[in-house]
DNA sequence: GACTCGGGGTCAGATTCTGACTTTAATTCA
DNA sequence: TGAATTAAAGTCAGAATCTGACCCCGAGTC
């Protein structure tokens, strides 16, 4: 590529991440609908009509961040992987580095709640919503291949049938947990309520999930 | 000051500067006549078009860097006055910082020399060539002055006639020991060699115009 | 249902940039 | 000398980028 059109492809690709970054701040504080391209732009110190020559739609900005920080955000937690250690051990990890991107990458983590809390009003195109749900997915199916692992290695104890329900619910333990903190509580306590909530819920789930603790037949 | 408008003042200085920074580089490793205008667009990265946005001719771009150039080397030795000091300290340190700026601008440097050595074919127009030697003179009338300081607080005895051809012979002392050790003599032992020159050059030459050395009569 | 208002999206015109083209001036060679 | 060649300065039509007034629609108000 010749000097000139190197440097405008740069130059290009540098006001796209300076408008997303911009927009990612707003989102973050405000969540969809009350942002304005025109608030965008403004940031971002440019035009609106400029920002329709780097995205079709409000919604495409909108999408384009919140798959990063989706696909970021996988990547992060599967990291948490490919160490040996047990099972237990590794769900504690999960958990925190779940918590971890909480506190120190907020701004993507509101972006990521926002969204799930309210994808249905979003008016975001079916397709896109599927898409990012899906990509959701392979980060939540993580804890599946984590208890599964368990299984395999005769470290846990659980149905086939029961996975799924324990993913969701070891899931929503890490994200009400959370919830829960984010609204209420004091900013100073809150990364110790968060950490020790999650870690005594865990406690008592994995000790239930442990073959050690042979008997389990009292059903529902 | 709107956002964009503001956002593309901004935008335009930076891309300025870009040019200049590109010309001064090329210009002081060549001169003024080898340069083309397509190198200095080549190595900033943009079209020959472009530059002539930013600039009206290739001279101007020499002679904006020129000019400040010198007005920053003007600034630096100006800076050597206001201490209470004798006259030969204040040479003395006139000298080092003139060397100093030799060794570690060499760039700035160089294109003064250029311009020193060769203005005449340069084809600058003769009002800008008259307005960048002005602005020499304001540096070496700087010795004058420092000259002046000695002959009035009695450390000097130098005739009034004779102020000028001392300054110019302290001009040539530091310029022609620079130039001398730029061509020949190892890189590594320039600098020392230039200072130890200097210096000594300087001590004879102060020991001549101490008041404490009465006798002087013995003419050319 | 008419009216207002706010915000998403559009577009004509301004600004910036590109590279092929024209001009100019110096050099070579008959 | 002066025609031919060449190389670099400088120009310009059209492309790319940017701006802000404008259009349009839907949500709220009376």
């Amino acid at each position: 590529m010749a000097g000139p059109e190197k440097r405008r492809k740069r130059e290009r690709e540098q006001r796209k991440k300076a408008i997303l970054k911009s927009a990612r701040k707003l989102f973050a504080e405000r969540g969809f609908k009350p942002v304005t391209v025109a608030s965008i732009a403004k940031k971002a110190e440019l035009s609106k009509g400029a920002i329709y020559l780097y995205f079709n739609s409000k919604e495409e900005i909108y999408t384009q961040i919140l798959l990063s920080d989706v696909e970021a955000f996988h990547k992060t937690m599967s990291q948490i992987f490919s160490r040996g250690e047990t099972a237990s051990q590794i769900l504690y990890e999960f958990s925190d580095a779940y918590i971890d991107i909480f506190l120190n990458a907020r701004e993507q983590f509101r972006t990521l709640m926002n969204f799930m809390l309210s994808a249905e009003h979003l008016n975001l195109s079916n397709g896109i919503r599927r898409q990012i749900i899906r990509e959701m997915n392979k980060t939540i199916s993580l804890i599946e291949k984590i208890l599964q692992y368990g299984v395999d290695s005769g470290e846990l104890n659980l149905k086939k049938q029961d996975m799924r329900r324990m993913r969701n619910a070891l899931w929503g333990l890490l994200n009400g947990v959370i919830s829960l903190h984010l609204f209420v509580g004091a900013e100073s306590m809150r990364e110790d309520r968060i950490r020790s909530n999650v870690r005594e819920g865990l406690k008592t789930i994995i000790a239930g999930l442990t073959k050690t603790s042979k008997k389990k037949e009292a059903h529902v």
